[in-house]
DNA sequence: AGCAAAAACTGACAATTATCATGTTTATAA
DNA sequence: TTATAAACATGATAATTGTCAGTTTTTGCT
């Protein structure tokens, strides 16, 4: 099965809507399949032993969900959360399973998006550790504006709560609340309630890189 | 080829001897291969701007070095460097590439292996930016104990400089000393030279936990 | 529109962590 | 075996980040 065909067979799939907020599926939760994202975007996140939550990544249109549960046969390690509607759709492990196990050229294509999926996750681990959460802020919006676009009026096209970026970054949602004023201030971002523009790219770059 | 089948390729193979603080590759190199480990342990780090080391991860005996760059054609996204005398031999990247688009299960095999290290950086990021550094140092000679066991002594068999732990757990050298000194002092571990042993474990695990 | 609830914000303060300076011990190699 | 460097250690202090306790603003409903 190549990508275009997984496509199609997603493609064929009745899509599943999902509300702002909903949960996908849990953490330790048993998946019997993935779920491809067709529209809206969403969170996976882990719950940290203080009770905070921990956003390792943020999925949008044609990313794929639990695929890495799905072949470790291992419960769910994130949970996933849609960030705004949604629409999914599903696709039961044993076709994911046969067509790895019957197609090199698949099972290829889908380790070389795990590999790319472990290089992000190790910049991460290395952004989450040397970088202060000024940098860490600065980078996100930066990552949003680039990953997810902006609107006709320049804002950020995915809207994130002050907690979610909180979650992201890894800090608390006090401190990334007064670190955005900071950035207002300093017209490094514009905001209008919760929408969010890059006012300064430039600025933005140095304070990510530690300026 | 199967797992058996690639160890006994690399059965053949002429090892090479690393020397401890030796470059097996650096980051940025171009990998013509993979290296396996038969022999010590490796550090796998990546430099940050403000230009210290995050160690991401330790690799020792059966590990595959340089995997992730081979499979997505990139320059090596971290350094390997070893923290001990070592022994590695070196699979060149057709060989992987032949074996895995010619070998459902071998590519398979590869996958999950890939897809355990993702989940186990996904883990990483979650400590990182939820615990604290005592949490983190408590945590990284739980971990040392687990994955390379202890000698004749009782001591962790393998010996990390206090720079290299800071290293893993992304912290300043002086805060780690710090904190091992407290952790001498009130009984979690002894130490005798650069050697460490866990002394009250149950208390160890408590401090990781936040206790 | 009006109201409850959630999100955003602010201040004061405490805790954690980094940095710099410097002394001591330990390892390494000529 | 010493000298020389590297690693370890500690104090003083600054900077960063977290926590708690509120107030104000926004959002989502009916």
């Amino acid at each position: 099965m190549s990508k275009e065909e997984l496509k199609r067979v997603s493609d064929t799939k009745t899509t599943k809507l999902v509300k702002k907020g909903e949960t996908i599926f849990g953490e330790g939760d048993k998946l019997n399949g993935v779920f491809c994202v067709r529209d809206g975007v969403s969170k996976l996140s882990k719950l940290s032993p203080n009770g905070k939550d921990q956003i390792v990544k943020l999925a949008t249109q044609g990313a794929v969900l639990g695929q890495r549960s799905v072949i470790t046969e291992e419960v769910a390690n994130l949970s996933a959360i849609a960030v705004n509607d949604m629409e999914v759709c599903f696709i039961p492990k044993d076709a994911i399973m046969d067509s790895l196990n019957s197609n090199p050229n698949f099972a290829v294509e889908v380790l070389r998006h795990i590999a790319h999926d472990l290089k992000e996750a190790d910049d991460v681990i290395v952004n989450m550790s040397q970088k202060t959460v000024k940098q860490r802020i600065a980078e996100a919006f930066i990552y949003l504006e680039e990953n997810f676009g902006k609107d006709k009026n320049g804002y950020l096209a995915l809207t994130l709560s002050r907690e979610d970026i909180a979650n992201v970054v890894g800090t608390a949602t006090e401190s990334a609340i007064r670190i955005i004023s900071d950035f207002k201030k300093q017209g490094l971002i514009k905001a209008s309630g919760k929408k969010v523009a890059i006012a300064d790219r430039k600025a933005l770059d140095e304070v990510a890189k530690g300026g």
